[in-house]
DNA sequence: CTACCTCGAGCTCA
DNA sequence: CTCGAGGTAG
């Protein structure tokens, strides 16, 4: 199985640029430069994989540099073979070598001295490009090491690294949303995991076990994740009210109720949840059904620009065609379910 | 109905 | 970066 998660894909088509193109378009042409073309971010696995983890000298791709790399390619749960290199980053300082400072070196435990005769990037770029090929990379907060790669691959290679990738926090946030936190080290708790952590080779193991946790106890609680691969809004119209609390007096019983805005003391769905209590109908776009339509705040919503959505200036429309439909204000509508809310 | 955009909140990586 | 809650266009 192989699902793909939907994005957007910006595909930017480079350096057809004549010279006698305006400086407008040449400047969109420079900033797109500067964007990532990544893979996708995956939620389940081809059989082949490799776990990937990077230590670095700070978070920063654009200043900070990658120290070690290590990688386990896996078919299925078996482990084939790996790939594992310190990375010499540029020296700072004077006459004396010190490649990273006592913060890096306290967490991971690599020294300078275990750095000077490594290798530099450049020196490993052809053999680890290979090596990752066009595999899934699976990592913890993968995007991290995915964006370290991509500018060292795009300065040495000049080429895209476009993997596609599962990411386990990801995955963890999605099996595990009870978890208070989903840090490698809380998962590694969590399962039981043993291991020294902050050692490249070290945290491809724990992830790799983290991963096989997870994909067993997504298996095993069917967990689904159809709905962050294809989200889908929330369907006020599958609302079904409690008819214990229906209250024929209510001016919204039997109508039909469209939100827009954001309104101030519930989100949507529990708004539509007290309308259909109270014996009404919520629908999801303004039509000749519509009834009545709740307002709350267009400030902050992007499109809205003169105050009005289109479902305000639908329902404009159809009250002047003499539809009964009344359009209400966000406290007008808290007035009307007052009862209800007790 | 389906697809895609946008914003803010919350979080993890060395 | 991802998700959820809002929007729009076709």
């Amino acid at each position: 199985m192989f699902n793909i998660f939907k994005k957007k894909d910006k595909v930017v088509i480079s350096l057809t640029s004549s010279p006698k193109e305006p400086k407008e378009s040449e400047k969109l042409e420079e900033s797109k430069k500067y964007i990532r073309h990544k893979g996708i971010s995956l939620l389940s696995l081809p059989d082949n994989y490799i776990v990937l983890d990077l230590e670095t000298t700070g978070y920063n791709p654009h200043f900070d540099e990658i120290i070690e790399v290590a990688c386990i390619r896996y078919s299925g749960s078996e482990k084939i073979d790996s790939f594992h290199s310190y990375v010499q980053p540029t020296p700072y300082g004077d006459d004396s070598i010190h490649y990273v400072d006592d913060f890096i070196t306290k967490l991971t435990g690599i020294t300078d001295d275990m750095l000077v005769t490594a290798p530099k990037f450049k020196d490993i770029a052809n053999e680890l490009y290979d090596y990752l090929g066009d595999s899934v990379i699976v990592g913890h907060n993968v995007n991290f090491d995915i964006n370290f790669l991509y500018d060292n691959f795009l300065k040495c290679l000049g080429c895209e690294f476009k993997n596609d990738y599962l990411d386990t926090m990801r995955l963890s946030r999605i099996a595990l949303p009870d978890l208070p936190h989903h840090r490698l080290k809380d998962l590694k708790e969590y399962f039981s995991i043993d291991g020294v952590q902050h050692r490249a080779l070290n945290d491809c193991q724990i992830t790799h076990t983290v991963l096989s946790k997870l994909l067993d106890y997504i298996q095993e609680n069917n967990v689904d994740l159809e709905r962050y691969l294809h989200p889908k809004r929330f369907d006020l119209t599958s609302l079904t009210g409690d008819v214990t609390l229906n209250d024929p007096s209510n001016p919204l019983y039997g109508k039909h109720c469209v939100f827009t805005g954001k309104l101030q003391r519930f989100v949507r769905k529990d708004a539509a949840q007290i309308v259909c209590n109270i014996g009404g109908c919520c629908d999801n776009s303004v039509t000749k059904k519509t009834n009545f339509l709740i307002i709350g705040g267009l400030d902050d919503i992007p499109l809205v620009k003169d105050g009005k959505s289109t479902k305000m200036k639908k329902a404009e429309k159809l009250i002047l065609d003499g539809q009964d439909l009344k359009i209400l204000s966000e406290s007008t509508f808290y007035d009307l379910i007052e009862d209800s809310i007790k």
